[in-house]
DNA sequence: AGCTTTTTATGCGAGTTGGCACAAAACAAA
DNA sequence: TTTGTTTTGTGCCAACTCGCATAAAAAGCT
């Protein structure tokens, strides 16, 4: 009954991986092809250590994408957050749009790796589709929890500020997508921009 | 140097399937798993042949793909076009992403057959790509040529007219996902018309 | 009826995929 | 040194995947 990362005995033949490097460079490669577009074989591969190994630390494949979204998923909320901590509001939404933007455009595959790859599975994979509504819920959850901080500058009804936010993670997703269409920095933050002039004043 | 639709000569035994059904049907099936989720077997299964005629009357995998994604642009656009054709801006835009989710969330696998399953593929898979770049495009066109003719409507500078599309977009992408995550018809309803009211005045 | 054309339907073969078994290796504790 | 534990690495096997070859069927034309 074991789980297969920390040791309940003594000894045993040390890994020559780290679990989070090997992780990282398998969260890449489900990112670039989708979970369906990778075997086991690619999988393993991709991260330096064979099949059974693989197996035997991460589970199937399903459980190897439910750890490799949660990586990025901690990631991601870590990043974001940071961004959102700042005072003003226009300038900590900014912030985060650009820490997401970044993240959709820069040294990692293009675009978001939930929004990229959960939606062609959620329909037959229960575990991609929770992964998916909980990704989509916790975003908007985000946006909304730091607009109660400043209620005031939202050009909005207090009582609409669920769906504020829900249109900023609407922005959000739709920045993800077009990323993954090949979007440039510049027109992603343009966007992001339009969208947050709109929600709050011209401040 | 034939395609494989028309005939050029004379005789030939005749099909016994029809083009459109067949492709409506393995449209139907790459919707809900993915392109990489299905095999040349299962999509030929689908549509009730088999493969060596799938092959000869469609092509390969990729081929099938863009077919498929074609027609469904094709009824798309036909629909949400109609709805759009409407006089007053606001019940236009209510009525188009009534259109679309209706789709999203009616007979047929839930969420767009191109933003759910598009973006998985799109980096390995030049064809997928170019559908998503544009399919995205065309969404954004079709709310921009509407809003066109409404300017005085929208509460924004006529220089800003496609960032509101864009943001339209936005939140047709945003309810794309969200109904692919189990949303009720309900809620992407009252998502999109917040979207409206933010666009339009509350009139 | 005979010929041509086109589709249908079966099946083969090379390569892939994923689960599993097994022996060897590397380490800790006794 | 011996024992127990855990990982590594190789390899097997059944099922799947996909392109292709081939024969039969179903039509039109002469």
């Amino acid at each position: 009954m074991r789980v297969g990362t920390k040791q309940t005995k003594h000894g045993g033949r040390p890994r020559k991986f780290d679990e989070a490097t090997a992780l990282g460079a398998m969260q890449r490669q489900i990112w670039t092809t989708g979970l369906s577009g990778v075997s086991l074989d690619g999988i393993a591969r991709s991260a330096g250590l064979n099949r059974p190994s693989l197996a035997a630390a991460f589970g199937d494949k399903d459980a190897i994408y439910a750890k490799a979204a949660a990586q990025y998923a901690a990631m991601m909320d870590a990043r974001v957050s940071e961004a959102l901590s700042l005072d003003d509001l226009g300038s900590a939404l900014r912030a985060a749009f650009d820490a997401a933007i970044d993240i959709y455009t820069g040294g990692g595959p293009d675009g978001c790796f939930v929004i990229c790859t959960a939606p062609a599975e959620a329909l037959t994979n229960p575990i991609c589709r929770s992964i998916l509504d909980q990704s989509l819920e916790s975003i908007d959850a985000a946006f909304l929890s730091r607009l109660q901080l400043d209620e005031r500058r939202v050009s909005a009804n207090p009582d609409e500020l669920p769906l504020v936010a829900a249109l900023l993670g609407a922005t959000l997703h739709s920045v993800a997508l077009r990323a993954r269409a090949g979007w440039s920095r510049e027109r992603l933050r343009s966007l992001a921009a339009g969208a947050i002039r709109q929600v709050i004043g011209e401040t």
